[in-house]
DNA sequence: CAGTATCCTGTCCGATACTG
DNA sequence: CAGTATCGGACAGGATACTG
């Protein structure tokens, strides 16, 4: 999966994030497609957006290349639309902010979860550093300017911490 | 219906956290607070919005229970914003969010990256199902209705599956 | 079925000005 | 410094109508 900059060239890693999954239908309709819906009114029937605003997001995700469209049937031509290898690289980011929801809901209380689709146990899924195994909201992690960083984010990152979060 | 839904009017718990995370400035306040910032004219110098957006987004994170605002000193009395335990949860979305954009960049490329501060190492987070060690992005995992699924979420996931992802 | 096209309303958001 | 008040342009997004 290769780095793809379509939206905005900001240097900050979060921004760019932002700028592919930050709109609201974009994310549901991500959604969809990881739960393998792919036409046109499948989306719309899940999500209840208008045809238009369904339209223009879609090819917005096909634009930045998170979303391939393929025609399905000749005859009349019909597209469907699917995940690339770079939209299936989001999955981890759509999958954390469910779980960061579920985690605040009983078991019984939770209206869609992540399951082990071969033993059927549900997962409650964690963002870790690979390396200690310790979660990523332990204090001991911040973040730092990079080798790439410009000017203002060296700024941001020169003064001490104002405290620890 | 737009972003500026009532957050519990939603059974899906993505849905429930694009409302809470949804937003372009959100996020990046968020990231100003877990670097350690907390005063109005940071907010406004590291981000460049403008005063009445901040205002007004400074105010939805704290009516949502993720920033509390408390006097630092009187006479003039002056506010800061710090984060809630509810606010620091949502840490691991904003790190996975920003590990998603590192991955299509080559190391010397970053402007930004994590570290644990006590060894300098830069980390590379995943989001894993923590029973297995498996990445969520494997094809094994699956979202599934859960016990509180309502009529909706039901039939969405009643159906077989057109494909995995 | 898979969209286009058009209209219309509400909201986002910067700009500017003002306050204690 | 930490906001509040107001204006106005741009655009998100629903509703509706239409098309091959």
């Amino acid at each position: 999966m290769s780095a793809r900059v379509r939206v905005e060239d900001r240097e900050c890693p979060l921004s760019t994030a932002m700028s592919y999954v930050g709109e609201w239908w974009t994310m549901l309709i991500l959604h969809d497609c990881f739960d393998g819906y792919s036409r046109f009114d499948q989306f719309q029937a899940n999500i209840g957006l208008s045809s238009s605003m369904l339209t223009a997001r879609l090819k917005t995700l096909v634009d930045n290349g998170i979303l391939t469209k393929r025609a399905y049937q000749e005859r009349p031509v019909r597209y469907e639309y699917v995940l690339t290898d770079f939209g299936r690289s989001l999955r981890p980011i759509l999958v954390a902010m469910a779980a960061w929801r579920n985690e605040q809901l009983a078991p019984s209380e939770r209206a869609m979860v992540l399951v082990d689709s071969e033993t059927g146990r549900e997962v409650e899924p964690v963002t870790i550093d690979p390396v200690s195994g310790v979660s990523v909201s332990d204090p001991r992690f911040a973040f730092r300017s990079g080798p790439a960083a410009g000017e203002q984010m060296r700024a941001r990152y020169a003064r001490p911490r104002a405290r620890d979060v």
